[in-house]
RNA sequence: GCCACCUUAGCUCAGUUGGUAGAGCACCUCAUUCGUAACGAGGAGGUCGCCGGUUCGAUCCCGGCAGGUGGCUCCA
């Protein structure tokens, strides 16, 4: 089955459930049923009624009648005062909306998908003059198609939600029941597919992060707010001080701003007006000034570049800074470590004359590509440009040269790129990086974005050689982007398994035997391995080796040592290694307490290239 | 912020058609001194998310709030 096929299966199936959605409630009211991955959904409104998971199985069954009924698709076409009038007949507002809209602008003003949804025949300028429609058996929807040839040849689907989805995308329009479906050629694509949900949920971060005591959140605290335990907080600062040596060999100069600031900042950087609402404001008992909590550095960064004259050969300045930000995100759009509240970035800041730009930001793609294939996570790099409308800042030639630049760059470094018109910032275009995680999932983490309008706002410049004011231009980057969401990505990644150098802990010590002999060895062995810097624990508790051991295995410990009386007589391990990475080459064999210990720091070293384990 | 669903012990979850609750794991004590994924016995642990309403009586029904999940919208 190719993927044409494939797309008029599932688009098919979202008439279908309209149908059986008619069926059971006859006064449904209909907006659009594209097909989206892995399936399709149908917007729906009920009214007062709401579908809950629990009427799937009776929607199911009835979609189930409508494939064994087999009734073929048959396309029509009507006149578009015809359709209308259809659309008044079968009271559905929503279609009689679309139609009206397509009769006077020729195309929808909503999402593309609404042109695509509607079968719509001319591309044109000029107002549509025919719609066309599908029926099958006693239901018929306006719709392009393309359709399976019967309700019978649809594949197997299984309704997987229902979510509240506005209508036509817009927060102030009516909310509508969305059902989602997924639908595949057979029962064992569904299988499989169904089993990677399952898989993907056992990576979850958030489940993760409760199993392996990496972060927690308090209702008191607040929500979007987390809190890192011991364990996280080692992995956090394992990758930052990753990300924040590559700054330091590039150049890059440390420094540090409060996390407060008066309004009136950002009220100088445009942010105000744009971002005002996801500001959280703080009060000074003592001055009439207003502050607020920043939501990004970028403006403090500008305050440092300003604070003295600079001359062209100053530049570039580069500053960076791993601190948190604070944006008052909408409640319902938190979650899990993936968007929260409290945002720390490994962010970064060039003030770089235009001839400087290419060796800049190249230097920054470098360093982006180091850390992510250190990480093992394929890049893709979105070249985000502008597009014709008029909402860019800054001079369109500078425009040119960076968007060529960029261009140019992502060739040089054989970056995976594709570009993406209309992306761009206002400020400037970006090259936005996509990391592939180990099940094939796309994530969107670091960035790096040419910035022509602060330079401006802030009156930023320097003096050139002929003794003339210039304005240099900024670039911005962030290699791990949000901490936390980056976090997120990274935990579902390993699924928690942690390579050595971010393991919280990277050696534990099964103590068999409490005797005196043996308590001394594991000390002399700890404080060894201390000493090496490596993190290392004691299991000592009064329990079963087999009970210990299957511990340590679900805490997910790279290296385990089981000390008991064979190895304070024999003085040779045996360690136990967490299977990735034995398969990796840390092969389980006997080693002298010493060459272990050695060989276990040297593996801490070689982070950055895994061939050396 | 909007829609739907959810919230019972530290964790994972039973349960009560309205008469104030239970398991496994974790924890503590005892016993055991063990050999590469769970030894055993006993104990402690709960204002059934919070506030209000209905009721003789609410963990259960109703309302509000908080927190969570899936979407929508947004994302400097």
């Amino acid at each position: 089955m190719d993927d044409k096929q494939l797309y008029a299966m599932r688009h098919s199936l979202a008439h279908i459930t309209a149908q059986a959605v008619q069926h059971l409630w006859q006064d449904a009211k209909f907006g659009v049923g594209p097909v989206v991955e892995n399936g399709f959904y149908y917007d729906i409104d009920l009214g007062e009624t709401k579908i809950s998971e629990d009427d799937f199985p009776k929607i199911e069954a009835e979609m189930l009648k409508i494939v064994d009924a087999n009734y073929a698709f048959e396309q029509s076409k009507k006149s578009i005062d015809e359709a209308i009038t259809w659309a008044k007949e079968a009271e559905q507002p929503y279609k009689h909306e679309l139609l009206n809209d397509l009769k006077r602008a020729g195309t929808t003003v909503a999402k593309d998908l609404d042109a695509a949804e509607l079968g719509v025949e001319s591309t044109g300028d000029s107002a549509v003059e025919s719609v066309s429609f599908y029926t099958d058996g006693d239901f018929t929807d306006l719709c392009r198609g393309p359709h399976a040839t019967t309700t019978g040849s649809v594949g197997v689907f299984k309704l997987m939600r229902v979510a509240g989805a506005y209508w036509r995308g817009k927060s102030d329009n009516a909310q509508m029941q969305r059902l989602y479906g997924v639908a595949f050629q057979d029962q064992t694509e569904l299988d499989t597919y169904l089993h990677q949900l399952e898989e993907a949920k056992k990576r979850d971060h958030r489940k993760l992060g409760q199993e392996l005591d990496l972060f927690v959140f308090s209702p008191l605290v607040g929500s979007g707010l987390p809190l890192f335990t011991p364990r996280g907080t080692i992995i956090r600062d394992e990758l930052t001080a990753f990300a924040e040596t590559l700054r330091v060999a590039s150049g890059f100069q440390r420094v540090s701003i409060p996390h407060i600031t008066k309004t009136e900042l950002y009220k100088v950087s445009g942010h105000w007006d744009k971002f005002g609402e996801e500001l959280f404001l703080v009060k000074s008992q003592e001055t009439s000034d207003e502050f607020a909590l920043k939501p990004m550095n970028c403006p403090h960064h500008n305050q440092i570049y300003a604070a003295r004259p600079r001359s062209y050969r100053d530049l570039p300045i580069r500053y960076f800074e791993t601190t948190t930000v604070y944006r008052d995100e909408k409640t319902g759009e938190l979650g899990g470590l993936s968007r929260v509240r409290s945002i720390s970035q490994d962010d970064s800041h060039v003030y770089a004359r235009r001839d400087q730009l290419q060796t800049e930001v190249g230097r920054l793609v470098s360093d982006v590509q180091t850390l992510y294939s250190a990480l093992d996570m394929p890049l893709r790099a979105r070249l985000s440009f502008r597009d014709a409308s008029e909402k860019y800042l800054g001079d369109p030639e500078l425009w040119n040269v960076a968007q060529a630049t960029i261009r140019d760059l992502a060739t040089e470094n054989k970056l995976k790129s594709f570009e993406a018109e209309g992306e761009a910032a206002f400020y400037g275009p970006k090259i936005d990086f996509m990391a592939l995680d180990a099940i094939g999932r796309e994530h969107q983490v670091a960035t790096i974005q040419l910035d022509f309008v602060q330079p401006q706002r802030f009156d930023l410049e320097y003096t050139d050689e002929h003794g003339e004011k210039q304005q240099p231009v900024m670039i911005h980057c962030a290699i791990l982007g949000s901490i936390e969401r980056f976090l997120s990505v990274y935990i579902e990644h390993t699924a928690g398994r942690f390579p050595m150098w971010v393991s919280p802990e990277q050696l534990r010590v099964i103590q068999v035997k409490d005797s005196p002999e043996v308590v001394n060895f594991v000390q002399q062995l700890v404080s060894a391995a201390r000493e090496k810097g490596l993190r290392v624990t004691v299991d000592d508790d009064n329990q079963s080796v087999g009970k210990k051991i299957r511990d340590a295995e679900m805490w997910k410990v790279p290296y385990t040592l089981v000390i008991g009386e064979k190895e304070v007589q024999a003085e040779r391990l045996k360690p136990r290694v967490r299977s990735d990475l034995a398969v990796l080459g840390g092969e389980e064999r006997e080693y002298e307490v010493d060459q272990l210990l050695q060989s276990l720091a040297n593996e801490i070293k070689a982070r950055a290239s895994k061939s050396s384990l």
